[in-house]
DNA sequence: AAACTTTGTTTGCTAGATATACAAACCTTT
DNA sequence: AAAGGTTTGTATATCTAGCAAACAAAGTTT
């Protein structure tokens, strides 16, 4: 049961996160706007600003434009207040980003790796955190946390339980980062953090109800409904990738058949191309120079990928759909034929008004979406403060 | 953007709400256990309950066991304080029952209809209203409000913009019923008030996360994550019926190919029968006379509906699957097969813990579905009121 | 220059949650 | 049975935070 009781103390911090919210959002923006947008009184709004001044969570500027008498005070939401840190851990790579408190990269690290064995990638991470704490501009909050996706199930406590493609069972990155840096740690999955970075800073701005399609070598998907990433009841929501489309079909690494993944995946798309072609972007290549057999996979691919998509419109009704990932880089040849798929097959009142996009964030998708997470739990938790 | 600004009176009317809902799931209850639980004052405890025994929603019994000091006060929630109409509009019969506000059913009404059209249901539905509230017991608030499951779309405004089944298209049984009993209606599709129905009353108490499948003429899903249900952007979620399970398969009315009602509901089923069998009732006599291509036709529906809950389960990784409408009633021959599909293609984290139950309420999902939310809404207003 | 507008603060009020004290009713121990 | 301790529930006073009204400051319009 929600045994939430409901104080005093309650209605001021969802006030003053209320305030911040919408300075973050709307900035400029004075006392007397909030006001009018947020529907508290004018001296409510007052007190609370002068606490998030006093935090730095957010500055002044001059006056702005009067609109027929005094001129307004112009609040700015004060990015640099803190700085957080993102990371993907890839199959082949560890992207790691720190950003403002906007999700603005201010720097950013790559490396390539070949072997993922937990204690080499730990050592590269915590080496990456480390030099990007040296580098990192000076502020009043510091890193306010790490966040981390992963390709692979990650419970509610942050375990990773199974990372297949990177050989990982059972691994405790949240403990051993925390025990390090001293700083709160969030643990995602990479479709999750995908879907969070591409609602609050990419494709899926003021969205309500969308899904993240990660196309990669696996397909997974975040989903959020109601402003909210749902995780399940353990964590393990979104394994869309395992949803059977055909019957007795193509057989998946996961021991079932006919899985969407064993299909329009990248690992489905280079199972069906000629043996030589070892990656998508040489296949992709091949497409931009208008090789036919190419361009007719894609094709492929993209229906395949329709079919999922169909199925995720007619069950959620989503506002919105977006697909991340590596397959996005394909975006020229296989939008189309998803979109062709998706008008021949999903019911027609599901359609109107959804929107199907792409990654606007592209290979950063996953990074800036924990890092969005780290962020919001950092509002929330300073919002509290008195 | 969910600009909520919260005040004294939000904080008092949740209060008040949770101090209601505590009594109504645990009674009897004293005022000092209440205070435990829910982490407040015993003052304000003391004040929501006097309001609340003011309003007749609760009242006090003689003291109950001394746990060593004064007696408690027991608190009752009082069930009878109004009552709610349900009804359930299917293809072949109108549903209607009067419940108390804990869900039981104090009067009921059924009737087999051949013809669907609007004016003849309606008149049907009337009547039946009509008759309840003449017969119904004397009370304090009287009919709280009205509520209707049909099999269709229904937006969140409550128009029923397609009921294929019915033959009817943008009807505006909300208007019309509000019109003429003036209280609150409200209007579900079939599935959402049946997982409703189930969560509330039936095999789905204290789950958080659960899906109800609508199995009857054709499928449809009900969606309760974190225990609200999911609508989707315009109300239309959950209609899974329509995923593909099998590419290029077999053709169903919306125009698409290999969705999952093509073949797992009943039609599907007739469909696969004898052609002189006219109905599931008759196919599950021929099962219970050990007809063996009755037995295996049951087999494989519970094979395909296996797969689409799969398919459910990876999505959602829900706590629970609960199956109803009409094809539960053959669980007996179609329950192991589900289990089997179930244990050989969904993903072993996912299967751990995850409850997959019949329907318990049987026919009355639906009705006691919409009588749920109908009383859901009163508390919520009820509480409201100073 | 006078009148009006908009912005933001000061002042006093109020609703409602909480802490403290206390009374009532009960149990346990001597 | 009397004393002492517990538990339940109420009465009283206090405090927090939002709100309304008044006002000051800084504009614009006529």
């Amino acid at each position: 049961m929600r045994t939430m009781t409901w104080n005093q103390q309650v209605v001021k911090k969802n006030n003053k996160a209320l305030v911040l919210q919408l300075i973050m959002e709307k900035e400029p923006l004075s006392r007397a706007d909030i006001a009018q947008v947020s529907g508290l009184n004018k001296t409510t709004v007052s007190s609370l600003v002068s606490e998030l001044l006093d935090e730095e969570l957010i500055y002044e500027s001059g006056p702005g434009e009067s609109s027929g008498g005094r001129r307004p005070v112009l609040l700015h939401f004060n990015k640099d207040a803190g700085y957080a840190v993102g990371i993907d851990i890839g199959v082949n790579y560890v992207l790691c980003v720190l950003t403002d408190l906007k999700g603005n990269i201010v720097i950013e690290k790559n490396q390539m790796v070949h072997r993922t064995p937990y204690s080499a990638i730990m050592s590269i991470v915590q080496n990456m955190i480390t030099s990007l704490i040296k580098e990192m501009p000076s502020s009043r909050y510091g890193i306010i946390g790490i966040g981390v996706g992963v390709p692979g199930m990650v419970n509610k406590e942050g375990s990773i339980l199974l990372a297949p493609n990177l050989g990982w069972t059972n691994i405790q990155l949240k403990e051993d980062l925390e025990n390090l840096f001293h700083v709160p740690v969030i643990i995602e999955n990479e479709a999750n953090a995908g879907a969070v970075g591409e609602q609050q800073f990419g494709a899926g701005l003021d969205n309500q109800n969308l899904l993240y399609v990660s196309a990669g070598i696996g397909i997974g998907v975040g989903i959020i409904l109601n402003n909210d990433l749902y995780q399940g009841k353990n964590g393990f929501s979104g394994e869309m990738g395992h949803m059977i489309i055909e019957l007795n079909g193509k057989s998946c690494n996961c021991g079932s058949r006919g899985c969407w993944e064993a299909y329009a995946s990248e690992n489905a798309l280079l199972a069906m191309a000629d043996p030589n072609i070892d990656s998508l972007e040489s296949l992709m290549e091949l497409a931009e120079k208008g090789d036919q057999q190419a361009l007719d996979l894609f094709k492929q691919i993209g229906q395949y990928l329709g079919y999922g998509i169909n199925n995720i419109i007619n069950t959620f009704n989503p506002e919105q759909v977006i697909i991340g990932n590596r397959l996005a880089m394909a975006q020229k040849w296989i939008e189309e034929p998803i979109r062709t798929t998706i008008a021949q097959h999903t019911l027609a009142y599901h359609q109107k008004e959804m929107q199907l996009k792409f990654s606007k964030l592209k290979k950063y998708s996953t990074a800036l979406g924990v890092s969005a997470f780290v962020v919001d739990y950092f509002i929330k938790e300073e919002a509290k403060t008195p």
